[in-house]
DNA sequence: TGAAAATCCTATTAATTTACTCGGAAATAA
DNA sequence: TTATTTCCGAGTAAATTAATAGGATTTTCA
């Protein structure tokens, strides 16, 4: 997602060229991309010079979106979905404590997006060329 | 560990005392009462009558100390410890994330003390208390 | 002094998850 | 029409996690 970010407003990337910049493997991808599309992240153009472009501006797409779709939400204990399963109140001050986590990653994952991590990388290139001294 | 924190200054706990507390195997709680003496965290006592206690006040430890010991430090991504490891700039955008989402769960787990829980639990059940007409 | 209650220690196992592989069908550009 | 590329579903290997197991050692207490 950080490849198709990069490139965002030219042409599609292809499977094959994200595996390359990014060494995963090509199947591996094309899975990740699977649901990536099915969960209305990524376009997807089919044959030869297709590929793949973000569906929406990198500004508006979360490094939270994307985990969301390829990871799941975040589960950290079963008790903070399955509130019914908690029948023990013993459990419930380490509930508290889940949802705090949870939370805070959340809150992490879901106020950075795909143009901030650009950014970054962006200006850590300059950043590294002036310590080169160029 | 919370309920060694909700017992502290009394007698020592057994593991199965805790295991019928808080519903966890008794074999399994050895292997971590096992880490956590080692780590420091409790201290054992041997022979009828034994059991553990913690070794500094539910004050001092946080939720974050005993996390470490049993899960060991949060581990996001091996790029972030093995810098070495390291090699491809592409890479490094996606490094600055995982810094900052482990600095995020490492905040609020350090953060949170045994005592803390303990309040937060002691105050929960007496909310539901009063919830109940009592 | 001996039996019961505990921790201590090391090895093994079952279920789940994760990253990855594979083969072939369908779509599209050149 | 052929090469390129996505699409789809099934299968696999390694690692992790929670749990199990058995026996040795230590200590209390009657």
């Amino acid at each position: 997602m950080f490849e198709l970010a990069l490139n965002y407003g030219s042409e599609p990337l292809s499977i094959k060229t994200i595996s390359e910049k990014q060494n995963i493997s090509e199947y591996y991808l094309e899975q990740l991309f699977g649901s990536l599309r099915k969960a209305g992240l990524v376009k997807s153009i089919r044959g030869a010079q297709g590929g793949y472009v973000l569906s929406r501006p990198p500004s508006e797409i979360t490094v939270g979106d994307v985990l969301d779709v390829l990871e799941g939400p975040i589960e950290i204990s079963e008790c903070i979905e399955d509130e019914d399963n908690c029948s023990r109140v013993e459990y419930c001050a380490t509930r508290l404590l889940w949802i705090k986590i949870r939370d805070s990653v959340n809150q992490v994952t879901h106020s950075i997006t795909l143009e901030d991590m650009v950014n970054d990388y962006k200006s850590m290139n300059i950043i590294t060329s002036i310590k080169r001294g160029e």
